[in-house]
DNA sequence: TATATATTTGCGAAATATTTGCAAGTTATT
DNA sequence: AATAACTTGCAAATATTTCGCAAATATATA
């Protein structure tokens, strides 16, 4: 396991720290977005804030995690290779679960501008059925 | 003009103020995502920040305002009916628009959540061809 | 049209998420 | 093993966004 974000780390041309594996590693107990408080407590080693922030700006670019926003003044992030997205009740927060794949766009959209694109984010907001 | 706008807010049960036609008048000056600042320094009377934040909010809940996150710490907002998403580039932060529609999948989820969607996220995040 | 009710605004202050600079510590390179 | 490059911790700063409350404005009712 511990081997296996090491690899992912290095494919990447990331240096491979223990602040970062052990970031990867709390990353893997969540199977929905987190935020950088919930995931300061998981971690098992104390890691300052500032590097959990830096480290988390240093994987999403790198394409290994994703994050999102849930208009609620936070930050949200999620292993790259199983994120998925959600609808948002605007009114009481509830969030829910869809399997909308948007990957399919991706070539299309690196041939016509010549970006290289390495994640995206893609939420959806409404009113939930009591709310509505 | 400001007709329009009065109808458009009506139409969605709100109550039409002045400082909300002016926000609406002001989004209409921008032809992308306008944060808070932009968009104050626009506006042709003086409105408080924390109307701004406000209206906004009801604008964007109501479905007439989308409002993106560019992952720079600001939001942004834009019109609904010609809002557009984009590739941002995470070392130099250029922008560039894409044509790339995500609408015909809100049905789909509509019924398979039961929420009633008004609006959504999506932008996508990589290199441009410069900074790969 | 006048009155009552509901909603919105302004103001200042507060909360809070996130970023920065720099020295020390770690990791990668030669 | 030594040098260079990068990452971390710390504390403080920055900046966006939210909150409470009284006054003002808008909508609904009679």
């Amino acid at each position: 396991m511990e081997y296996m974000y090491n690899e992912l780390l290095k494919t990447s041309g990331l240096s491979v720290t223990q602040q970062r594996l052990s970031i990867l590693n709390a990353l893997s107990n969540f199977n929905q977005p987190a935020t950088i408080e919930q995931l300061a407590q998981t971690i098992d080693i104390h890691i300052n804030t500032s590097t959990i922030y830096r480290s988390l700006r240093v994987l999403v670019d790198a394409g290994i995690v994703y994050q999102t926003d849930f208009r609620d003044g936070v930050s949200y992030f999620e292993f790259q290779e199983d994120h998925h997205h959600h609808v948002v009740c605007t009114s009481c927060g509830k969030q829910e679960r869809i399997d909308v794949c948007i990957g399919t766009h991706v070539p299309k959209i690196e041939k016509s501008t010549g970006y290289t694109i390495t994640n995206h984010m893609l939420e959806f907001f409404g009113l939930c059925k009591n709310c509505s």
